[in-house]
DNA sequence: TAGATTGTTAATCGATTAACAATC
DNA sequence: TAGATTGTTAATCGATTAACAATC
C-alpha cells in the first residue's frame, strides 16, 4: 500500500511549470526534449525526465516527448481535465484584480461567486457577477459545490474566513492575507503572501550575514 | 571560505513567516518559546529552534526567546533595517492593485514608481503617484537606484520588461507574469504565479494518480 | 548502423526531525 | 534544587544530479 499519490510533492510543483512552458510553445513542434523543455523552464534536464517518469512511461528513446501528449497527461495528472469552481472571499484592490483576472478561466477555473462583508460593495456588478454577502455563502455552498475558495481579506479575518468555509465543505484554500490559517488537516492551503516575496528578496540584496563580511 | 552567508535557502524563505507571527503578538510579551512560535507558524519546534540558531545564539535556556529581540534579529538578517526603493511595471488590475496596497510600506519597502506603456494610461495618478511611460524608466532609474523591480504586465512582454530591468540595474525582480524570465545568475527572481497555485490545489482535490484507484 | 535521447540507478546533497546534554 | 527550554548532534528522510544502459 503506498500513499494516496506517488508522486513527489516538490515535482507536484513544478509540473505547472512545464505545462505553462509547453502551452507557449509554437503549435507546429510536434515533439520537444527534456534538454529543450529543461532549458525553457530554467530546469535540469535529468530533474525534467525524472519529474515526467512519474507521468508514465510518454517519451520515445531518441526522439524526445511528443508535445502534444505531455500536455495532456500533465493537465490529466493535475486534474486540469475538468474545471474548477472558485469563489473569492473580499472583493478589494487585491480580490477585484482576481476576479478581472482572464489567467484563471483558460486554465481549467471558473469564478463562479464573489464575497464581502461591507454592504457597500454587496449588489454591485464585477466582470458579470454581483458582490454577494459573506452571509450568503454557506447556502450557496450548499447548491453550488465550491472546489476552491480564495481569500483576499483583511489579515484580522483571514482565520475566520477559513473557518467558514471549511465549515462550507471548501476542501481547498488559497491564502493571499498575511495570516497563518489554522485548518484541519483534511484541508490543503496555499499560501502566497507578497511582502513576504519581497523580505526574501531583501535579503539576497543584503547579502546574507553580517559576520560574512570578514570572508 | 564559506559562501556569502551561511543561513540555507529553506530556512531564508521561512524567516519571513516567523516575523509575521512575531508582530501579531500581543505587545505585552516578553518570551516566546520555540514551542509556542511553532504553533503559531504551523511549524515544527525543532525547525523553529535550528532556523533561529542561524541568527545567532540569542535564546535563553529555560525561558525561551526575547520577542522584541528576536523580531529584531529577524528583520537585520533580511536586511529589513533599511527602506527598499519597488517600482511595478504594468498597471493593470494586478498593478494597481499592488500600488494601492497598503501591506508592503509598512513591511519595509516603498513604492517610488510606477510605469505602464499604454499611453492613455500614462500621466494618470494612483495613489498620490502619477504613471509614467516605461520609455522614461532608463533615465529615472540611472537617477533613483532602483532596488526591486515588479512585473505585472501582460506574460507575452515580460521578458522584455526583465532585459530592461536588468539593463537599468535593477537586480531583484518580483514576477506576476505567467512567463520564464531568462536573466543573468546575478539578478534574483521570485516568481509568483495564481494559476500555478490553484493548479497545485487541484492536483490534492483529484487525489493524485488514477493508479491510485487499484489500492 | 550511428546518433540521439529516454528511463532509471546510484551517489550526493541538503533539509527535517528526534533526542539530549547544557544551562537558565 | 526541580522544571523548562535552548542549541546542537546524529539519524533519517527526501530531493537533486550525474551517469549510463536501453532503445528509438
Amino acid at each position: 500500500m503506498k500513499s494516496s499519490s506517488g508522486i513527489p510533492k516538490a515535482t507536484v510543483e513544478r509540473l505547472p511549470r512545464y505545462l505553462r512552458c509547453l502551452e507557449a510553445l509554437s503549435p507546429l513542434r510536434a515533439t520537444i526534449s527534456s534538454t529543450d523543455l529543461a532549458k525553457l523552464s530554467n530546469m535540469n534536464a535529468a530533474k525534467v525526465r525524472k519529474d515526467l517518469s512519474h507521468l508514465g512511461t510518454y517519451g520515445v528513446r531518441g526522439v524526445g516527448y511528443d508535445a502534444e501528449l505531455l500536455r495532456f497527461q500533465i493537465k490529466r495528472e493535475l486534474g486540469l481535465t475538468r474545471e474548477w469552481d472558485v469563489i473569492i472571499i473580499g472583493v478589494g484592490n487585491l480580490g477585484s484584480a482576481l476576479a478581472n483576472y482572464g489567467g484563471f478561466v483558460n486554465r481549467g477555473f471558473s469564478i463562479v461567486g464573489l464575497y464581502d462583508a461591507d454592504m457597500t460593495k454587496v449588489g454591485m456588478r464585477m466582470d458579470g457577477r454581483i458582490i454577494r454577502h459573506i452571509s450568503a455563502l454557506e447556502s450557496d455552498a450548499g447548491r453550488d459545490g465550491i472546489s476552491i475558495g480564495v481569500i483576499t481579506t483583511p489579515a484580522e479575518v483571514a482565520q475566520d474566513v477559513a473557518t467558514l468555509l471549511v465549515d462550507c465543505g471548501v476542501r481547498s484554500i488559497l491564502n493571499f492575507a498575511p495570516a497563518e490559517l489554522d485548518v484541519p488537516d483534511t484541508v490543503h492551503v496555499r499560501q502566497v503572501d507578497l511582502a513576504t516575496e519581497l523580505q526574501i528578496l531583501s535579503f539576497y540584496m543584503s547579502g546574507g550575514t553580517p559576520e560574512a563580511i570578514d570572508a
